[in-house]
DNA sequence: TATAATTGCTCTAGTAACTAGAGGTTCAAG
DNA sequence: CTTGAACCTCTAGTTACTAGAGCAATTATA
């Protein structure tokens, strides 16, 4: 049996966000000690341990939901939990197309110029979209 | 002189967006029509058409603001508008490099299986972080 | 010009996923 | 047995908006 605390080590999750995820239904409520501390065992961690991995991936709060309800309901095959992951990989790979196109426009943007906020590369392609070559709308 | 919601037709910015924008000190209160609603001049479209932009780009509200107030300020050179700008696309680029792990990781994790919940790719690696391969940590 | 439809106003509250703080209790070590 | 760390609950704050209530102003049509 762990503490509160002794989890969030083990899993790197912090206290008030283990307490957090409980209240939110991801974990179930703990089982307390005498005095009404929060006390898990291992099946406890594992769980922690899944919505961490799947948090770190990226996953909303309510698809880990999801998934958890998936993964406790053994007979409802795994094409629910491949859909979820899917969706998250296209959106993962949208971010990805994204954050490119912005970086492009970032760099150029930073290009050096000569230190006059009146003719400031930043500032004034920020101002005028029509600097832009990078199309991100 | 536009309406707000001319305004908002013009940038794209929604109209509570608009007035958020306002009250958060990022435009400056709009001039009022005779019957209280707000007014905007060529100089209002600018300004939100900047800070468009640069959401579009990425950049937070506080950074907006500061980027703002670098603009109305001439003389104070434009090294900061760019360590801004700096700091924004290393930032982007740790984005970058994180989501790519996390494509990898993905495409492995949606890798076919034999639809049985027991074996699910999908929830079998979320569950145990030792099947991962990418190190995301 | 009268009226209806649209747009605008303010204010409050809700969203995601936590984080921080107040004020008090329990636990483990010495 | 006492001290200090860790724990408890509860409320409120964070970011960048979005939604809704209830009412006022503007614009279009008759």
């Amino acid at each position: 049996m762990f503490s509160i605390g002794q989890l969030s080590a083990h899993t790197g999750v912090k206290v008030p966000t283990i307490r957090y995820y409980e209240q939110a239904g991801l974990l179930a409520p703990a089982e307390r000690s005498a005095g009404n501390q929060r006390r898990y065992s291992d099946q406890g961690l594992q769980r922690l341990a899944f919505i961490r991995h799947a948090r770190d991936l990226g996953f909303a709060l309510d698809d880990i939901r999801e998934l958890i309800d998936l993964g406790e309901h053994p007979d409802n095959g795994c094409r629910e939990a491949h859909d979820i992951a899917g969706r998250h990989l296209n959106a993962v790979r949208e971010r990805i197309k994204n954050l490119r196109r912005l970086e492009q426009e970032l760099r150029r943007l930073s290009a050096d110029d000569d230190g006059h906020i009146a003719d400031c590369n930043v500032i004034r392609s920020l101002a005028d979209h029509a600097l832009c070559t990078t199309g991100h709308d």
